[in-house]
RNA sequence: GAUCGCGUAGCUCAGUCGGUAGAGCAACCGCCUUUUAAGCGGUAGGUCCUGGGUUCGAGUCCCAGCGCGAUCACCA
């Protein structure tokens, strides 16, 4: 509701000033619904992936490139001079790298050293070998030749393993491609494990192959790949050249999952709900719209589940939740992806205290996790005593996910701010004339307060402890219940960490009269431009009437609660594709009109 | 959408005051059976993002465009 109304009170732009670096990424995903929808047309865009036709596709490129046209020139040598098939078949018995290197047996590996010295004296005795054998399959991504020795190390998901080939151990054929090999090859290579004379422990190949020749040059091997444009484009070439981008990566997946675990333990049921939607309801952002061909009909990419997970309490389910994406047309910036992920919770007879406490618990538990693994990561697995803090590094700064996390009022936030109360209309006003609002004698005073609060009350909360802020003025949150002792505030909380929103909770507005109230005096406070892409979800309202419990709500960003657990300080380290501006003209190829 | 910054070899980066385009890695050829970003000798590789302009002369200065980044707007 509030949205065109603060664009006026902000203005000519704000002047937002936040401490610390990590403090400036704010704007978080609002979850909330403002009860109906906002459906917005969006424009044909100007940024239309233009389609490069296949026969102009960069295979032309391809020849042109002198390192490519190498690369393709010995894949055919290959192929036509040994006879190889270079892009490999299945292979049963692989462990990883990681695990083929735990395998490494320091006593199997000295008494093998011993009777190789023993066998010099009589060399047509066999050599006892009692060293663990192993396959693996990876990557090449450093490969050194010596003469009539090869030194590689592979990578794959686990890590990095090196595969050290001696000409004396594998046929002809084999030896030669292990030399000539390229970085970026994926390769197999078997044999015992063991370890060289410097101490690098390593697979001593007696079985090599190549199973996937790569015909693209691979970044500089020292320095990965820098260039960020690349590494989102080209996410897979960032995933194999920076290690840490899997890893980050991974531990996303274990994060979301150590989530649902959380939550089917807490008896909530993982529901889906649609994601293209005849009425974007349950937020204020603009959505994205698609039409359906054969019913004829336009639909929109969700901007929140939320109107759809109230219909399931009303229909019987009392605790149920949803993780997955929602798309809002909007910026894009250190902490906004157009489309994002979003866990949405609804519980029947809860409210907004309730989901404070599963909040806190679940990014406790999260956080506890990231810790171990940092412990074992800095091979110092020694489990903390029961009153140490919980610190987790977050850019410059360090979070404390200690139990409790804070808690403050909205209403204490303000004052230790401004230095009045926020119920104080006369000294609002006058405060917003002197910090030259727009509008700024005549909109009404709690928008006046949540701009001042927006801009100054926000900076007040320490980035590195995790805040709730409660009890929000009810004009700004109209979906809320208002205080039972003060029905100027509501049933709203908001948790901060580090200059973000990470979450938005609610005591649920049940009273389909009091809702309807709402909705009709919001669209009465639209403007015309905003009317033409507002609708009322009238089966919403419906389902109301049938009657939903008391329940407490929570929209939890996931990719932000993996930023602060991963480290990562923009929001496209913990999305795998996000999303880029296309770029037709990369190839290099004129655009055809086909 | 606005402002600022960036765009040089496949990659990572230098390039001074406007005066013939540079290095490392990667590639190619040669040597090497314990290397660790291996080493040594040799060779090749450029639409300096694109298009205009100023100038005797532009990677460098100016204008426009494209892409990326940062800040802001948008996001109740």
């Amino acid at each position: 509701m509030m949205r065109w109304v603060r664009r006026g009170v902000r203005g000519r732009g704000s002047e937002t000033v936040f401490a610390g670096d990590a403090a400036r990424i704010r704007h978080p995903h609002r979850r909330r619904a403002v009860g109906f929808a906002l459906v917005m047309s969006t424009t044909p865009s100007t940024a239309e992936p233009k389609k490069v036709p296949m026969s102009q596709s960069s295979l032309t490129d391809h020849e042109r490139d002198p390192l490519i046209k190498a690369r393709r020139e010995k894949l055919q040598r290959w192929r036509s001079d040994l006879g190889l098939q270079p892009y490999g078949r299945r292979v049963d018995g692989l462990v990883s790298l990681t695990e083929a290197r735990a395998l490494f047996d320091q006593n199997a590996h000295d008494r093998f050293g011993a009777a190789v010295e023993a066998a010099k004296d009589t060399p047509d005795q066999p050599v006892e070998d009692q060293r663990p054998r192993a396959l693996v399959a990876g990557r090449c991504v450093q490969h050194r030749v010596m003469g009539k020795l090869v030194f590689m190390v592979l990578r794959d998901h686990s890590g990095d393993l090196q595969v050290s080939v001696s000409k004396s151990d594998l046929d002809p054929t084999s030896f030669k491609i292990a030399s000539k090999l390229d970085y970026g090859d994926i390769v197999v290579a078997g044999g015992p494990v063991g370890m060289t004379k410097k101490g690098e422990i390593c697979i001593w190949a007696n079985r090599f192959e190549v199973h996937c020749k790569s015909l693209v040059p691979p970044p500089e091997k020292f320095h990965g790949l820098q260039d960020a444009e690349l590494r989102y484009r080209q996410r897979y070439v960032d995933m194999y050249a920076n290690p840490g981008t899997i890893e980050t990566f991974q531990l996303r997946s274990k994060l979301v999952s150590q989530v649902r675990r959380f939550m089917d333990g807490r008896g909530y049921l993982e529901v889906e709900t649609p994601m293209m939607q005849p009425i974007a309801g349950g937020a204020a952002a603009r959505p994205f719209i698609t039409h359906h061909n054969a019913l004829g009909m336009e639909l929109y990419l969700r901007i929140a589940p939320e109107l759809y997970l109230k219909r399931l309490l009303v229909g019987g389910m009392p605790r149920v939740y949803e993780i997955n994406r929602n798309f809002r047309n909007e910026g894009v910036d250190r902490s906004h992806n157009p489309e994002f992920t979003m866990m949405e919770v609804y519980e029947a007879f809860g409210d907004y205290d309730t989901m404070r406490e599963l909040t806190e618990s679940i990014i406790h538990e999260l956080a506890q996790t990231c810790a171990q693994i940092s412990r074992e990561r800095a091979a110092n697995d020694v489990p903390p005593g029961p009153d140490a803090p919980l610190i987790l590094p977050f850019g410059e700064i360090n979070i404390d996910y200690t139990r409790p996390f804070r808690v403050v009022t909205y209403g204490e936030l303000f004052e230790r701010a401004m230095g009045f109360d926020m119920f104080d209309r006369e000294k609002t006003r006058a405060k917003a004339k002197q910090e030259h609002l727009e509008n700024a004698d005549r909109l009404d005073h709690w928008l006046l307060v949540s701009e001042l609060f927006d801009r100054y009350g926000e900076a007040e909360i320490d980035p590195s402890k995790p805040t709730f802020v409660k009890d929000f003025p009810a004009a700004i949150s109209p979906l809320t219940r208002p205080h039972e002792e003060n029905p100027e505030l509501s049933y709203r909380w908001e948790l901060f960490i580090a200059g973000m929103e990470l979450a938005n909770s609610y005591t649920e507005l049940n009273d389909p009269e009091v809702q309807l109230q709402k909705f009709t005096e919001q669209l009465a406070g639209a403007d015309e431009e905003v009317q033409t892409f507002r609708a009322l979800d009238e089966d919403f309202l419906h389902a109301l009437r049938v009657g939903m419990p008391p329940a407490g709500g929570l929209g939890v960003g996931i990719d932000r609660i993996i930023m602060l657990m991963t480290n990562s300080t923009t929001i496209r380290d913990v999305i795998l594709f996000p999303l880029m501006k296309s770029r037709a003209a990369e190839a290099g190829e004129p655009q055809g009109e086909g």
